[in-house]
DNA sequence: AATATATACGAACGATCGTATTATTTTTAC
DNA sequence: GTAAAAATAATACGATCGTTCGTATATATT
């Protein structure tokens, strides 16, 4: 369970409510997975945490931001599974390939579970408002870490200096892209050992000669 | 117009039923465009058309039906845009070069117009019905039509031998795809470019040695 | 011209959507 | 223990969803 820092968090605190909230949360969390943020409703969120419809509503205001909500929690979910365990690795190139690989996993992940990063950017990516909005904040912040960790791999003499960040930028999350495709569309169960492969070479032509 | 072509075999026919269809399908095809195949509605198409509900509904018995219909006339419009004008360019690496720059083109349209067999890819990689196996369907036609220009690429000698053909045909779909992404959910104008640089980077690499 | 068929309409169905208002219960504060 | 406050429920609203039904109109066949 990653929700459960939240859910202490809220333990602590005066008020009841916050805790449930964080179990409404949690619960939507795991609806969205499935059916998408637009798949989300008010109606099954109050079914699944065996609560009234307004309920529920009184907590968020609005199923927008219901929807916020869940991609800012997505978001430290996130981080804690992909983000953290990269920064135990030396800074440089092992950050950066663990960024990458822990990211591909939990995105093609066996189960239902997809990343809200990738699905959610096709859902909204001509759906105006604040879900989108929060969306492509974390989605920047995201490519804002990779391409950090890019930099330091330069800087660390691990890769190339004439290295085009943006470019290596824009491979990597293709092929992340690619395999999430090849993976939860056609159900190709090789999309990972494919995708693994091409990281691999990528890296190594850009990577400096030693 | 694309779908002129249907029309006009429509105009031919004995019923005039099937030309109305078929406008029916060409507006339907334009919501979909903008709104995705689960924002087209019996109702807000029937307003595009002029029509009632249960007129358009009609012609096709269920909405699902409609959705697979629009997915196959699309299928007919992406081949008419990108399929045969590849064609026309010799068999080996012009065609396929030829057959991923419409391609690419067309999936970050200025328009609204987005790629179906991308959007679409995302809308259903987890909602089973016949509107999930028609995209499949066109979309591994597709596919093949890919790989069948780059197996052609290395008969004739443009590409080394020992191309990995999964792996080159996952890389250029992962270009668009990602291509895609940075265009239409990040509106990041440079994505073309970037695209169109990395297209060309690869196919120097794989290209047989002269 | 008469008949048969295809096509379209209008109304209504039950379901579900998000949300607002009002009531009741539960938790907190004194 | 009691009053204030917060949390949850109950109910209802208007909109929209896909679909069904009976009926009218337009078209095609004879």
């Amino acid at each position: 369970m990653l929700e459960s820092r939240a859910i202490e968090r809220a333990l602590n605190e005066p008020k009841k409510g916050a805790l449930t909230k964080a179990l409404i949360i949690d619960s939507a969390l795991a609806i969205a997975s499935k059916a998408g943020l637009e798949g989300l409703t008010i109606g099954n969120l109050a079914d699944a945490v065996k609560m009234s419809k307004s309920g529920v509503f009184a907590h968020f205001g609005s199923r927008e931001e219901l929807q916020v909500a869940v991609v800012r929690t997505y978001h430290e979910h996130f981080k804690n599974l992909v983000f953290i365990p990269a920064l135990l690795k030396p800074k440089g190139l092992p950050r950066l390939k663990k960024l990458i690989d822990a990211w591909l996993k939990m995105s093609i992940g066996g189960d239902t579970s997809s990343c809200f990063f990738i699905a959610g950017a096709a859902e909204y990516d001509d759906r105006p408002g604040i879900v989108r909005e929060e969306l492509i904040r974390s989605v920047e912040t995201w490519r804002a870490a990779i391409t950090r960790s890019i930099e330091e791999s330069i800087a660390a003499g691990h890769l190339k200096k004439n290295t085009d960040v943006d470019a290596l930028l824009f491979q990597l999350y293709s092929i992340v892209l690619g395999a999430h495709h090849d993976a939860r569309f056609l159900d190709n169960p090789k999309s990972l050992k494919t995708a693994n492969a091409l990281i691999k070479e990528i890296f190594n032509r850009y990577q400096a000669s030693k």
